[in-house]
DNA sequence: CGCAACTATGTATGCGCATACATAAAAACC
DNA sequence: GGTTTTTATGTATGCGCATACATAGTTGCG
């Protein structure tokens, strides 16, 4: 018995800050479910029921219990959300679309940081699994085999964004890097670069797109180009392997596609301070054009991710598998462009 | 009767996908609560029942629901973040050391982004403490009466940022932004510019910064300088801003100082793409020492917060209140530093 | 050997809500 | 005016787990 061994009536006492909707409707002098209704369809529910329902809220100052509602109802209204890190701008510019197209449709964000490690990830996806999402967002599409397993018999929505692949868990929304990486090599061709190298961050997709840049370069200009790999996406990481490439890997000019815009940030500004004219001596191409690539100077030549709809497509295929649709197609290229600048 | 009632035995067609730790344990031969014991604490199960409930796990996939350990224990493990806008890389710069932190003593992060309206704050915060979460992070101090009542009776450790308060709802951990305008205006009289202007972002924390520098510039000066404001802190804005400053308010050289690093770094642009040498004719002051302050050319003179450890000193703080203990201190300031570069 | 203390497990219960079903009263219909 | 339909509400139930309490079996100790 909860309350009935409460002879003082108001029943409060048992936990401290516990408004439930029992509560609720003793005040309003109604029933649970009639609370309950209420605030799921006010349309069932009289006006006067609804308005006395309406002050009792008020002056209790209550607050419905999610999960209990989520516990019943099987439903969280909760999406998770796994990118690799917050603070990088790349992931955050999906994030915030996608974030805010299932905000309206009245589901809230779970958001963890995996890292760039797959166990990492499984862990991760073990936890978030653990709330009940209603769908869940990763990034990229290389997954432990656990992951797979785990996500797979949650038997809920899955989206893959930020890459391709022939074989979804279930959704993918992304672009190739690859073909990102031999559009740069294509370019440089048609732009009249017979030189060239490459910049690399320390990460798969990174090396990715300029392990194709590379190795396509070389079937167009049949010569081989260096590429160095940097831990870590930095401008400082940029500059260091301007100058590795320069006085180190008999690099002399030519186009240098790095995997970064800010790489390439950091290239300009070592070519700057090396008195190295751009893009006469040294053409520069980034990836992902940021805000830096349009304001830098000379303006940074870059390939385009459209991020934003790759975010809201996302949620939208997303809210369209929990509403039961059969999508047209589980994988969805939403595609690059080249922005051509004045840095190559 | 749950179980009972379905006479094939394996009792599971009653929900695809809902493995329990009752279908755990009537696999591994025990009760539902030694399956709960045997995860929450193995010391309080035998090693061999232990190995049993082990295989039974991995066998069927089981995934506790955290949903319905939340809803009994009173402890859902997971903390409310809502900043203003994710996408923005000084408040993804406290929330990732924030997040880390917690997540090490096991919490999950709820996020959202609140903008920077009151009542969309006041939303959002009703509808996290929907879903109980066990503190809960706000960025800046200035809320709307409704969510300082919804959060004091939410009974739970709340810690606001990134900003100062004599009156915290119950932690604050940040900094005085007035103090840090007052800075660049003493700095700017100890360095000698003798005449100044300001270029604020929209929002009302950069205008109390740059309000701050202004009042405190003319309490040393005697003079009126120039604030203009652009809605929003990006590179485009800077520039067009100072040609504003320029062109249309009488400004001709001296101190201008931004409410961002990015503000600052459209300013640099426009600057050279007008001849103006900095800091001879021109002198920039930034705010938040990003890391495109330390490699813009001149190197940016800037505020320096620490964001890391903001972030986590606040998740320190929520955790300490969490276990019971009394802090201290309920305001910690963490201060900021002028970084003195080339440009100013 | 007898009783206390401990170990390993089980039974009972309810967290707060949504849902299925039941019911009383009012409205609609021929 | 009686029957059907609709409206407004209530009762019963259980989601999956943690917690309090109960109960065998086991060990310790004088």
């Amino acid at each position: 018995m909860t309350q009935s061994d409460d002879p003082s009536g108001a029943g409060r006492k048992r936990n401290q800050r516990g408004v439930t909707m029992e509560a609720v409707g003793r005040i309003a002098g109604v029933s649970q479910v009639t609370v309950s209704r209420a605030l799921s369809d006010p349309s069932k529910v009289s006006p006067q029921t609804m308005a006395r329902i309406r002050d009792a809220i008020a002056v209790t100052g209550f607050v419905p219990n999610a999960l209990a509602g989520a516990l019943v109802s099987r439903k969280s209204m909760m999406v998770s959300a796994l990118v690799p890190s917050i603070t990088n701008i790349i992931y955050a510019s999906m994030l915030a679309p996608f974030s805010s197209e299932l905000k309206s449709r009245g589901y809230q964000i779970l958001l963890s940081e995996t890292g760039l490690d797959p166990d990492e990830e499984a862990a991760v996806v073990e936890a978030h699994l653990s709330r009940r999402p209603d769908a869940i967002w990763l990034t990229g599409v290389h997954h432990a085999a656990r992951t797979r397993r785990m996500l797979i018999g949650a038997s809920i929505p899955v989206v893959e964004t930020w890459d391709m692949t022939e074989t979804p868990i279930d959704l993918c929304v992304g672009f190739s890097h690859a073909a990102s990486g031999r559009a740069v090599a294509e370019f440089a061709r048609e732009a009249g670069y017979t030189k060239g190298a490459g910049i690399s961050a320390g990460d798969e997709r990174a090396q990715r797109r300029l392990g194709a840049f590379a190795s396509r370069f070389r079937e167009l200009s049949g010569c081989n180009i260096p590429v160095v790999t940097a831990s870590y996406g930095s401008i400082a990481a940029g500059r260091a392997m301007l100058a590795e490439l320069l006085d180190r890997r008999g690099f002399s000019g030519g186009l240098v596609a790095c995997s970064s815009d800010v790489l390439a940030q950091g290239v300009l500004i070592e070519a700057a301070a090396r008195g190295i004219a751009v893009p006469t001596d040294l053409a520069v191409v980034g990836f992902g054009d940021q805000e830096l690539a349009e304001t830098v100077e000379p303006g940074l030549t870059t390939i385009r991710v459209n991020r934003d709809a790759m975010g809201r497509i996302a949620a939208q295929a997303l809210l369209a598998r929990i509403g039961g649709e059969t999508p047209p197609r589980d994988v969805i290229d939403v595609g690059f462009t080249l922005i051509r600048r004045a840095s190559a």
